[in-house]
DNA sequence: GTCCAGGATCGGA
DNA sequence: TCCGATCATGGA
């Protein structure tokens, strides 16, 4: 017997949906109230609530959709003792392990994160938010009077460089119709993308125009689990030269990315 | 008006 | 290979 949505699950260790959803890793998902979130992916409105217990989960068509998404199959407790292993003394460390506890990355959809991170060049979060909003509302397929799905490659590159500029991508307006035209006609494949090594993943997603060695690495990060993968921007950078002199994003290890993803979120939240 | 934001590209040294 | 200028946009 196939167990109904909405989907109920013991809630992990370390796993806290507030700092999943507010730690720079999606830009869909509102805090609708103390402890739920809604927003759309994969298509679907989805709507993820938590107790001391228990995360729930609606929208999803099967349990396991919903675990991968949310990486609740992840062990938090493990990687946390690596990371604190690399740095025993490091104030900064355990300050990062404390402030973000909660914080787990999720499995997000390929093109979805790609077109989101091009978009986040040099840009700052709440715009960021409001272009991929208005792309969905634009070209997206309506879910509810609220809420539209991500735009397929196809949808996308229905708009053209002429309409993105229209609705204020600036520069980054070509970057997407290309991504979007690569994708649609299949001269690049996001899925089979999955089986490549992070080195040759990185590489293959930097073949887009407007695609750097950062926005590669978030994409690997958030959307292929490569927790290796250890993007760097103006915070990290920043955190890299006070906190961790002389040491390189290599250094941090199997689980680098999920540091610095409790680094980001130490960073923007300090204040 | 200036500076900044989950940077990348391009041309010139 | 490395470095600086430049790229749209909007909020502080």
């Amino acid at each position: 017997m196939k167990q109904q949505s909405p989907y109920e699950f013991v809630r992990p260790a370390r796993y806290d949906i507030n700092k999943v959803f507010d730690c720079g890793q999606c830009f869909r998902f509102e805090k609708i109230t103390g402890d739920a979130f809604e927003g759309v992916a994969f298509g679907k409105l989805i709507t993820v609530s938590q107790t001391d217990e228990a995360i729930t989960v609606s929208g999803f068509e099967n349990a396991d959709d919903a675990v991968r998404f949310l990486g609740l199959d992840i062990d938090y407790t493990d990687i946390e003792k690596d990371l604190s292993s690399r740095f025993p003394d490091c104030p900064a460390m355990i300050e990062a392990l404390s402030v973000s506890e909660g914080v787990a990355i999720l499995r997000q959809d390929p093109w979805e994160t790609l077109v989101s991170f091009i978009i986040s060049q040099n840009n700052n979060i709440p715009r960021i938010k409001g272009l991929i909003k208005a792309l969905s509302e634009k070209a997206g397929d309506i879910i509810d009077e609220n809420h539209y799905a991500f735009p397929t490659p196809e949808q996308t590159a229905a708009c053209g460089v002429t309409e993105l500029s229209a609705m204020k991508f600036g520069y980054r307006a070509p970057y997407i119709a290309r991504a979007a035209e690569a994708v649609a006609l299949g001269k690049a494949n996001l899925e089979a993308a999955r089986d490549l090594p992070t080195d040759e993943l990185l590489e293959f997603l930097m073949n887009f125009h407007g695609v750097g060695p950062k926005v590669a690495s978030c994409i690997a990060l958030f959307s292929y689990s490569r927790y290796e993968s250890f993007p760097v921007d103006v915070w990290i950078r920043r955190a890299l030269k006070e906190f961790f002199p002389g040491y390189y994003p290599v250094d941090f290890g199997p689980y680098g990315g999920i540091a610095q993803q409790y680094l980001f979120y130490m960073q923007t939240h300090r204040k």
